[in-house]
RNA sequence: CGGGGUGUAGCGCAGCCUGGUAGCGCAUCUGCUUUGGGAGCAGAGGGCCGGGAGUUCAAAUCUCUCCACCCCGACCA
């Protein structure tokens, strides 16, 4: 892609209603612009990351055996009033009128559209347990949305529910969405802590918020320090397998947000404690029979009788998420983005736009790239070298290759990891040999 | 939902107190010069001063009202 033709638009200067660093990030690097307060239209670059962890959460939770569909964003009230949540769900819940004067809402989550759809469809325990999810846009009218994307009105949500013909097989599901969940965050490069949380009425301790810490965290949390070393993605899973060993290791150690927190507990554990702000990115629970009762969701058992399937819904803010590693990977420039969500791989700087070599040098190099399969993003701009670097930096691609007259005088170009700052002079082919694996 | 604040060019802001021809920086466009970290000079375009109603000879400025957005708190993926 040639960013003269990309639709772009950066922002030199801060704008003033961006407070939080991920928010003011994703406005000044052309990822975002708001349609009003908590919603947004997401630009093509940020559309491109917005699918990078989309297709991350997409492919764990497949790999943990949850199947995709799609349920709709407007539901209409009568499930919800089946359920009992019409009218408990509050002024969070956008209610609109259709013209023939029904009731219907603007989803803010989909337990009663899947109970729904397994109670019209499924009829034997045979065909537990079920784990079935879908990403869609959802809408909690918040008081006060802020923070971008992290929280706003309209959001994209992953949401799994699973199905189960007693406690030990959701418990089951559980695990898997847990063990999922661990592998999801790690390959966005978040680490991310599992806390115990509110189970409600149901209680238990099947229950827990996915927290990565960021200064800008609306949260105060608190956990053990082993828990940034411990590596979601140094074993290969077998979801078939018992996972609560995985489990086991994921909660044996102290970490609670403040609501939950225990500061006597806590301090047992002396220097070993963080004290931090968190960012919730994913929230899973066991919630039983809770919507399959209600809803009269039932199958038959093994035993001829009726059987009330065991539930739990599974959560991650795709959206929110997007703010989330920018808030733990930017610097002064702007953002600094994992490999793995990246817009584009590689950033190729034209610095002399119109000079023969240097066109020829970059537009050979994007070619072989883009013939290798990765995404390029090469600034052809005629524009000022430090334009350019600037915007580099800004839009924060983890690799840049400059090319400009001065290195070309001795065949070599500039290789930039954008993480650390690291910058080698060699040759075109050593660089691209270095990209293309 | 309580408390506070802000709406003036695409973005960031001044002007408002004390009413009198709407300004600055960045961005945009043109030309020349420049060219390895957001260039310089010269010129140009761009505003129902958030909306409505009032006061006044005269309103960005004063009054009332509505709206939008932001911040703090309570609440939340």
């Amino acid at each position: 892609m040639r960013l003269s033709e990309y639709f772009l638009p950066t922002l030199k200067e801060d704008p003033a209603e961006a407070q939080i660093v991920s928010h003011r990030l994703m406005l000044r690097a052309g990822l975002v612009r708001q349609a009003s307060a908590g919603i947004y239209s997401w630009l093509p670059m940020g559309l491109r990351v917005l699918r990078k962890v989309e297709q991350i959460v997409r492919e764990e939770q497949d790999r943990a055996g949850a199947q995709e569909l799609l349920m709709p964003t407007i539901q209409s009230a009568e499930l919800w009033q089946e359920s009992g949540r019409y009218d408990g769900y509050g002024k969070e819940m956008l209610r609109i009128i259709d013209r023939h004067d029904r009731e219907m809402l603007y989803g803010p989550t989909n337990e009663e559209l899947i109970t729904d759809i397994f109670r019209q469809t499924i009829r034997s325990y045979k065909d537990l347990s079920k784990i079935l999810y879908h990403i869609q846009w959802k809408f909690r009218d918040e008081v006060r949305p802020r923070f971008g994307v992290m929280r706003g009105r309209e959001f994209l949500m992953k949401d799994a529910y699973s199905f189960d013909v007693d406690y030990e097989g959701a418990r089951n599901s559980y695990n898997r969405m847990f063990v999922s969940y661990l592998r999801t965050f790690a390959r966005m490069g978040l680490q991310a802590i599992p806390m115990q949380a509110d189970t409600g009425p149901i209680g238990g301790d099947l229950s827990h918020e996915f927290i990565i810490l960021a200064d800008t965290g609306e949260s105060e949390v608190f956990c053990h320090k082993d828990y940034l070393e411990f590596d979601a993605l140094s074993e290969e899973t077998d979801y078939r397998s018992d996972l609560s060993p995985v489990v086991d290791k994921w909660t044996s150690l102290y970490a609670a947000t403040d609501e939950k927190h225990d500061p006597e507990k806590a301090a047992e554990l002396g220097d070993k404690l963080i004290s931090a702000r968190g960012i919730e990115v994913g929230h899973i629970f066991y919630f039983g029979t809770k919507y399959s009762k209600a809803m009269g969701a039932t199958v038959t058992g093994a035993d001829g009788e009726e059987l009330v399937p065991e539930m739990g819904s599974y959560g991650i803010g795709v959206s929110r998420l997007v703010g989330a590693i920018i808030e733990a990977y930017h610097d002064e420039d702007g953002i600094v983005w994992p490999d793995d969500v990246a817009p584009f791989t590689v950033g190729v700087i034209n610095l002399r736009t119109g000079d023969q070599d240097c066109d020829a040098a970059c537009e050979s190099t994007v070619s072989k790239l883009e013939a290798a399969g990765i995404d390029v993003l090469y600034d052809d701009r005629d524009e000022r070298a430090g334009a350019k670097f600037a915007t580099m930096d800004l839009i924060g691609l983890p690799w840049q290759i400059i090319i400009g007259p001065r290195g070309l005088k001795n065949g070599l170009v500039e290789l930039k990891r954008r993480s650390t700052g690291e910058r080698e002079e060699l040759s075109a082919e050593s660089a691209l040999s270095k990209l293309i694996r």
